[in-house]
Formats: C-alpha cells, sequence, structure tokens
DNA sequence: TCAATAGTGTCTCTTAGACAATATTGA
DNA sequence: TCAATATTGTCTAAGAGACACTATTGA
C-alpha cells in the first residue's frame, strides 16, 4: 500500500518583517525525525479532517499562531526518497504573510520553540531540504513583490507610504527610489488615504493610507 | 494507513500548436473510472520506480509520446476528496512543449486514443477536474510567454521570426505588433541568425533563426 | 508587372529611475 | 532657527504600441 501512497505534508514560510528585514517563522521540532532542530512549521496531510491542502496549511499555522493569516498561496511541490528520512515523501509549500501588528500572537505560544529569523541569513542549518523551501518562499515572494506593488499583508491596517516603501525594501533586499514608488503606488487604485488621519513627530506629519474596499492581494 | 496516504497523481497538459492554434494532447481514458471519458494524460507515483514528481511526469509522458519533451514544469497542485470518485487525491499538474515538428511521435502511438484538442475549446468535456486543470496550465504558460518571449520549445530547431510570432500569438490569443515583436526579439541575447540559411518562396526570402548556445526557458 | 511576405523606420505615449526642490513638524 | 522626514516636481532614457514605409522574391 505505502508504495503508492507517499507521506504528505505541507510547510510554510509565514513571513513579516521585523526591524526593516524580511522575518520568516522557524520552529524547533518538537518529535523525531531530526528533533530539536530548527524548521519551516509544518504538518501531515489528514484527508479525514482537511478538505484540501489548503486547509492542512491553515491547520498547521493556526496551531503555531493563533491568528488568522492575511494571506496564504501554494508555491511549489517538492517530493522524492532522500529529502524525509521516513521515506517517499511530498511536501507541499506555501507561504503566509503575518501584519507587523500580530507578530505578539505567535510569540505568546511555546516560547522556546518559536523564532523569528532572518530570510536573508543564509548560514543558519535548517531540518530537511528547508534551506531549500525557503530560499524558493523568498523568490516567490520577491516576485509577487515586483509585479504587483503590494505587501499590505504586512502592515497594520493603517500606514504610513514610508513604511509601505520600507517593507517593499525589506521584501527585495535592495532599496528603492522614493519618488518612483511613491507615483507607482498612487497611480494604483489598491490604496486610499485615511481622510484626516496623520502620523506626528519631529518633522512634517505622514499621511496614513489603507487599503481600498476591494483590495485583492 | 490510507488517512496518512492519499492517492497521489501527475497530470500534464502537454502543449503544441498546430495551424496557428493551441493545441493540447487529450487522451481518451482506458480505465475505470471514467473510463472512455477525454482527460489530460496521467499517472499515479510510483515511490519505488519515481525519484521524484518529475519523474513521474516524464515517464506518463514518454509512455504517450515516446519523444523527449522539451519542457516540463510545475504549476499547481489540487487536492480534495470530491475530485477523483476513488477518494482523497492530489494532483501534481505539469505543463509541458512539443515542438510541431514532433508532433508525428505521439499520432503513432494507439491512433484512437489520443487526439489534439485546441486549448481554447470551452465546450469540450473532460474528465475529474481537467477543465479547471487545463484553464491554469494556458494562464501559467501565457504568463511565461509574456514575461520571457520564448515559445522556442514549441519549434523546429531552425525557424523564422514570422513563425515564432504566430507561435506566441497562438499562445496569447491574440495578434502582436510586428515591430515591436521583432525589436524585442532581437534586443534579447537568446536569438541568433543562421548564417546564409533562408526560406524562399514566392516572396521576400525569411532569415532563419535558432536558439543561442546558452539559451535557456 | 503584381501579390505576398520580410524587414525597417518613426512617431507617440507611458513608465522608471535619478535627483533636486519644497513643505511641515517638534525641539 | 535646525534636524528630520514627508511630499512633489522635473529631467532623461528606455520600452511598447501603432502604423507606414521599403525590400525581395516567384510567378
Amino acid at each position: 500500500m505505502k508504495e503508492l501512497y507517499p507521506l504528505v505534508t505541507t510547510d510554510i514560510a509565514l513571513f513579516t518583517v521585523l526591524g526593516d528585514r524580511l522575518h520568516v517563522l522557524l520552529v524547533k521540532r518538537a518529535n523525531d525525525p531530526l528533533l530539536n532542530s530548527w524548521a519551516l512549521p509544518g504538518g501531515i496531510l489528514h484527508p479525514d479532517r482537511d478538505r484540501t491542502l489548503d486547509d492542512t496549511a491553515l491547520r498547521v499555522l493556526s496551531s503555531k499562531t493563533r491568528v488568522d493569516v492575511r494571506h496564504l498561496e501554494q508555491i511549489a511541490v517538492v517530493s522524492g526518497a532522500e529529502r524525509d528520512p521516513r521515506g517517499w515523501s511530498i511536501s507541499v509549500l506555501y507561504y503566509a504573510l503575518l501584519a507587523s501588528d500580530r507578530v505578539h500572537a505567535v510569540q505568546g505560544e511555546s516560547v522556546d520553540a518559536v523564532q523569528w529569523g532572518d530570510a536573508y541569513d543564509r548560514g543558519r542549518p535548517l531540518a530537511f531540504d528547508h534551506i531549500l523551501l525557503l530560499e524558493k518562499a523568498v523568490n516567490a515572494l520577491r516576485r509577487k513583490v515586483e509585479q504587483y506593488t503590494l505587501p499590505l499583508h504586512l502592515l497594520p491596517e493603517r500606514f504610513t507610504l514610508s513604511e509601505l516603501q520600507k517593507t517593499c525594501e525589506a521584501i527585495l533586499g535592495r532599496p528603492l527610489d522614493k519618488g518612483a514608488f511613491r507615483r507607482r503606488i498612487k497611480d494604483d487604485e489598491t490604496l486610499e488615504e485615511v481622510p484626516g488621519a496623520f502620523v506626528r513627530g519631529p518633522q512634517r506629519p505622514a499621511q496614513l493610507y489603507r487599503a481600498s474596499s476591494d483590495f485583492r492581494f
């Protein structure tokens, strides 16, 4: 039987931005194999509980973060006999985005076992082939940002254009021109000003923005 | 056991261009379920034979076409309890491209059971959720062509720019401007002229081109 | 010569990037 | 006033689309 029915898991790269750097959620494995290694959060498909693989991913995530995630998208499938010591396996890779003002919801869980890691840190060991998975996830996210402008799901509901630009820069890993960025954003229909809402400080106040009501990622 | 190990298949949208229209390979199912329905070619993962899912896809394809396929890429995964009457299943969807001068290699196989269908024909019934899969595959292919210019894998080794343009138009489903198209192609590094090779006819001879030696899709 | 297709040139419009200039606050 | 950041404007270059023009063949 097992010859026709391989092990199927979903692994999730949950991203957020901390201190102007893109971060990804890592968990310390509580089970064999590779007990105590750091890895992307993942879990085994349960056909009796999960209607689809997306459900598996959501179930895994909510067990780690307890919050609803803003965006969840399938990126790739990796497969083979060597990637997991338990044998021939398939992993369906997802990425998800967590707004920076909800990061605390993750940390409340089980302090030692969860950690935000710098997404561009290459030297960190991870279990299985999760280094490869993380690389795929970062690339997918970058493509999304280049194309559609909008890491809105990583920000609080209201934010300034400077914050949005810093978030984009964190994801892309390179600086962006202020003028060009603002022009591109404003031509889009996806953002709107929050009337009369400003952030004050020792400088000119910054207009707050929010996603338009009909916004889709 | 079956609760943790769902049925895993790969399905493949194999594209070619016939008469300036994008076509996809369809097979008449020789087994239950849905015996005699038309479907995308697909097959069950055999972990003992296939090193990865890509191998599954290649195995399925070679059993239908007997030729090496120029390009094979994973597009998406669909899953759930309802899509296959045998129960909870996962399908990993691929697309592949067949050069138009190799189409004959497919037709030699088992004449009644294989057919090239117009990829944009919406009214045709297909087994399982393969209408959806085909739509996903066409969209993925379109994105590729828009981004990277290059359906070279659908053409013979040597071809004219007009042929390339017609192929692009077939995939995108809309006409392209000749001037803009040629400019874009020539700025790219991916094509080179075949010195002294022309196609003759009752009009001005057309320069033949080929992919540069370092070409990647 | 004509029909047919190959190939080039040119105009306009949009967009991105670079970079400068101006605006508005708290201290 | 000054430092700091927000916001706008301007110049230039690249690229896409539209469209017209020239080129070269077989019949």
